[in-house]
This record gives C-alpha cells, structure tokens and sequence, in this order.
DNA sequence: TGTAATTTAATCGTGTGCGATTTAAATTAA
DNA sequence: TTAATTTAAATCGCACACGATTAAATTACA
C-alpha cells in the first residue's frame, strides 16, 4: 500500500461506518424534540411503531425486527410499561416467552405520532425515490455484514 | 393520508432513519472482534483514527470532527490515557482547552489498526466506487439533518 | 479597568447497547 | 420418565451518548 492509499484509509471522512455513525446520532437529536413531545426516547419510538404495526408481539419477536438483545429490550421495555404505554406478560401457553401489547393509552398515543415521519422526511431534505434508494442501500449494507460478521 | 400511506408510514423496514440505526448497529457488531485484538472499542477507535490523522488535537476539535460532547468524550479519553493510548494535557496558552496527544504506545498501534478498514470493506460486500457513493449520500444526509434540526 | 458574556472541559443523571451469566421453562434424547 | 439440551427473559457490568449544569479561563466591551 502506497502512503497515498495510506492517508486515505485514516482519513475519518471517508469511512463509510463513520457516515453512518454520524448519521445515526444526527437522525437521533432530529428526532429527539418531536419524541419529547411524545415522552418517548428514540429507540422507544421505533419500538411503538413496531407495535402499532403488530400488537401483541413477544420480546423475541421485537427483538428480531429491531436486531436487539433481550438485555437492552428488557429494561426499555420496563420503561414503557412504567409509563403505561404497553402491558407485558408472560405467555400462558409458553411460560419462557413474555408478551408486549400496547395499552389504551400506546394504541392512542399511534394518532400523535402520526405527523413524524412527515416532519422526519422534511428534515432529511431528500425526495422520495432518493430516500427509498438510500433505504435499500443500506439495508443490502446492514445484511452483507451480518453475514459478514461470522469469518472476523 | 389514505390508508395504504399510513401504512407505509407504519412500516418499519420503510424507515430510513431505522436502516440508519441498523447498520449503525451492524458495523459496530463486526467492527468488535477486530477492536478487541487492539483494546478499543469502536468509538474508541474512531477518536484514535482522527489522532493518527493529526495529533495534539483539544477536546474540542475532537469533538467538532466526530459531533460528539464533551460528556461523550471526556470519559472515553480518560479511558484512553488509563490504557496508556494518549495523553491528556491542559494547553498552557489557554488553560480553558484540554490537549490530547498520542503516546509512544498510541502511536504505535497504528500499525496493528491498518489492516481493519481493509477487513471491513470486504465485510460490506461493496466495491469500492458504491462504498464512496453511499459514504457521500450519507454525509449530505447528516448535513442536511444538522441544518434541519434549527426549524423543530 | 473591571464586569459581563463567552468558551472549554468536566460532572451528573438517564437511557441505550452488548457480552456473559443466570434462571426457568420447554423440548429432545436416552 | 428422567436427563440433557435448548430456548427466552432477565440481570449485571461496562461503555457510550446526550442534556443540563458547573467551574475556570478568556474575551468583549462599557
């Protein structure tokens, strides 16, 4: 590798997993003064959306969508319940698996929420096509390194 | 909004801000046995990317580069200099700002770190060229983000 | 000159995220 | 049927990440 190429792969601009880094963190503070509004963090927001889309899921279910662990669901999901957004229990026909159904209050909450993604879109400055390619891209990305996790 | 829209606006794997999330998620994931051998964590490694680019850099210009606070950065710089990476020093021309300054250790594992962009790279399964057109898009999207969040 | 405003890190509290471990329940094997 | 294995959540320790606040140093300016 010549220094050129050298300098190139230290250079934080072009590190594609930084970009994605910084974006993550950028959608972050986007979103946080719309959520606040809701009384919900982020991560929150994106598990009430799962379940507005799918009530009655259990924590694998969530966890699945979201490619989380049960050690990082578990407590937000405490949180939620504390903040009477959904109920959780345990399922009776499988006793190791835990339950997540929205509350009244979570079902009512999906009306609030409904003007963000507009306000999130507007915010991102890009076209719908643009968007949606973008989307794709990065899903292919999220799934090439998933599978490419297993050989590191 | 007809139905089939709010549906889309309900659909998780439609978000964009959710593939950001994830495969922010996702390079951390693979990005953890290589950081492990060197003893960073993958923030951690960033910082120390930015300092192998240039070195005796304040809190601040870190920060600036990585859009990252001082509550963010000061932890993890200390965890740093604990590991014996840097060195933290009061700047005597202002006393406000904190130099950071790589050690011989922190200078010395730049060579370790040289074959981990490579191994990821290969991880993303993209060519070159596609890697630098997403890398772009994903930055112009920050940016835009940055500038959006004034109007909320 | 002296006081107000600004700048820079650091500190604190809350909420993710994850790996490793634990507990309990269910499934499979012997 | 018991025993071994697997599965699902929960728990724990550690490391971000941010907003709000604080303390100290510098700068602006009246």
């Amino acid at each position: 590798m010549d220094d050129a190429s050298k300098e190139d792969f230290l250079d934080l601009e072009k590190f594609l997993c930084f970009s994605v880094y910084a974006a993550s963190h950028a959608f972050n503070r986007i979103y946080k003064p719309l959520l606040d509004r809701l009384g919900l963090t982020y991560p929150q927001y994106l598990v009430m959306v799962s379940l507005w889309q799918e009530d009655d899921q259990s924590v694998r279910s969530i966890g699945q969508k979201m490619f989380l662990e049960s050690s990082t669901l578990t407590p937000l999901l405490k949180r939620l319940e504390a903040n009477g957004l959904v109920v959780r229990k345990r399922d009776p026909e499988d006793e190791r698996s835990v339950r997540v159904r929205l509350s009244v209050e979570g079902k009512a909450l999906r009306e609030k929420a409904e003007e963000v993604p507009a306000c999130i879109l507007d915010a991102t400055g890009l076209d719908i096509e643009t968007a949606k390619r973008l989307n794709r891209d990065l899903q292919e990305l999220r799934t090439q390194l998933e599978s490419g996790a297993k050989k590191l």
